[in-house]
DNA sequence: GATGAATGAGCTTTCATTCAT
DNA sequence: CATGAATGAAAGCTCATTCAT
């Protein structure tokens, strides 16, 4: 039994040690990327901003965009799932209905994009949207995102409409803010974020609309 | 005078043979660019596939990126022009309201990009939408095309509403439908151009309803 | 006197667990050589082969050329081992001269090899026959073999014939017999081995007459 | 014709220096694969030798294998071209018959390799006999000594030898005299050339013998 | 203007070997 | 004894760009 507890220990001490230069190659990277751009970031500077030798990258990580998706990933469900909590918290407070639901739900990522650009930039640039949007939708970590949007939809269902509409008008609403935020968000043109969002929430209260 | 005809005839022939010269390498990168992509596509790619030197490469375009973003300017003139004209005729015969000509101007966008997946892809790829928008407003080459957007738009102008509104207007509607084109025929996902096209045309109704 | 019996148990419980290790490298090792090739096997796929860690290789072998070396040597011994009894049963038993011992030796190991043309593809290309020979000259594993082909060549000798003539005229054969293997059962040209046999066999009977 | 003489001078001036540039390599390379062998002469090795850039080489090369392989094809045919030469003369000057030729073809051949020890080297470590053989047979170059040995083996022929018969004689030669020169020259165990030459000569005579 | 040979910095990736655990 | 994470030298190869002809 004591031995099998040493072994445990030590392996824990062993995957701690992987993790935590994981970690590191993470945090190396995502600066890298996001200040430098990807091309201009090569392995070698990745490594060397973690602290390791080239070759240790290529014990974690296939190559620049096996770390790149990754760390886009581990991102967005970040983000994702925070925001839902924070959409959860309000819609519980104000006992709010869908339409300010999905509006605050935007109005959340919106103000974290706004605070952190590099990050919205990196995913544009590398990955687009459309793919991103197919990467987060088969995600098994953002089931409960997931399951959020759908109760607050549920509003519309019971309401008769039909489920096809609202998903359809969904699809049209996500489009629309990504699009939106990379052109007001990164390039300020032609609109900063601030000047274009009441436009942008009355866009979505129209389509939200019967 | 007779002199100075044979010189410039002479200079029209250089000229000529320079012009040749710069489209054939046009062509070819175009050819490659959409077929093998940009990173896949190398400098002697293009100049052997135009018949030329490489360093004949040099004496017209800076770099990989110089022809391509004038490949896709290019292009995308050629396609607005085509675009405008056939939505100019369309009003005219129709006596069509603005609603109408700005979706014949969609849909007829939307026909030819999904005809021609291979442009949209690399417009996509290689230069954000926004960027994309950026240099077309400062086109010169496009100012026909400006201006009958402008005069669809004159009609909701002259009902009082306020000239701000209709361009904040127009600008969702551009990046809704960018964003739309891309995913839906490029990704055809969720769903393909076909099956989003009465929610997307619904939904700018809805925007350009006041 | 009980105690040492356990230690010397425990030791040889621990030396039957090394001799296990070891050959399952050498399997491992075997196996990939010869199906893979030498520069496309690497120590890890060895390792993980013979289910080991990548350090424990290092403990039994210097690197992959000494492996490979002793999986040579052993292959052969083992070969030679086994001609030699089959040789020796053969002659006693059909009560056969010298020239005929000496042909039924080569016969039962071009016959091995036709069987077995990845070990013979693998020594040729990283062990050079002439190399190979002078390895299994000194081997003190084939001592029998060798006083079986003494013996063999008695004959000759107690009817007259100078020693060095014997042995040179033995070099000379092998030297053909191992050229001759090589070309015609791997590569089988220009002549498959049992094409070129007859006339091989003719050689050295020529070559064994007085 | 002034203009084209122009051209055409200025082409034969580009092609004798790629043609120089060429030579350089080569002499570089084989200076290198002779000293320090093949693993261990890398490319940068080779163009710093010739004097030019890494990528020169891929300009002239597909790989290192690739010079080595055209180095050897160009060494052989020419030793054979003047191995075949001195035969000739001798066979016309002292009227000898085709073993005598064939002898001396081969004591020629063993005679250049023997004072060129690298090059035999080269050849056995990297490119097996059978291999090479294989190569020769196919060459262009070589059609003049093969008509050579062709017409030295006439004389079997009308001596109503079955030309089968005779070709495989030959390659049982060949591979026997390649094997000795190797075990013989190189390493010069168990015998130097110059000891196991006589049996090697009388074998061949034997074989010859009807 | 046109050519294409030459350049060499730069990048990715591999893998034998070590050594702390 | 055994492990396997970490190392980092080393090599191959590409390709944008230059420049002598």
């Amino acid at each position: 039994m004591e031995h099998a507890g040493d072994e445990d220990s030590k392996m824990n001490k062993i995957n701690a040690k992987k993790l935590l230069k994981r970690n590191k190659l993470y945090d190396a990277a995502y600066e890298l990327f996001t200040t430098k751009g990807m091309t201009e970031t090569v392995i070698e500077d990745i490594a060397k901003k973690a602290g390791v030798a080239k070759g240790t990258f290529y014990l974690y990580f296939k190559d620049k965009y096996d770390i790149l998706n990754k760390i886009i990933y581990r991102k967005s469900v970040t983000v994702l799932k925070q925001t839902m909590d924070a959409t959860e918290s309000k819609v519980k407070a104000e006992n709010a209905g869908m339409v300010d639901g999905v509006l605050f739900f935007i109005d959340y990522l919106i103000a974290y994009f706004k605070s952190n650009k590099k990050m919205l930039r990196l995913i544009h640039k590398n990955l687009s949207w459309g793919l991103y949007r197919k990467i987060l939708a088969d995600s098994d970590d953002l089931l409960e995102v997931k399951g959020m949007l759908q109760r607050l939809t549920d509003e519309y269902r019971t309401g008769g409409v039909n489920n096809d509409v609202i998903e359809k008008n969904m699809y049209i609403i996500i489009e629309l803010v990504s699009s939106i935020c990379y052109s007001s968000i990164i390039l300020e043109e032609p609109y900063t974020i601030d000047e274009i969002k009441p436009t942008l929430y009355k866009t979505i209260r129209k389509i939200l609309s019967k």
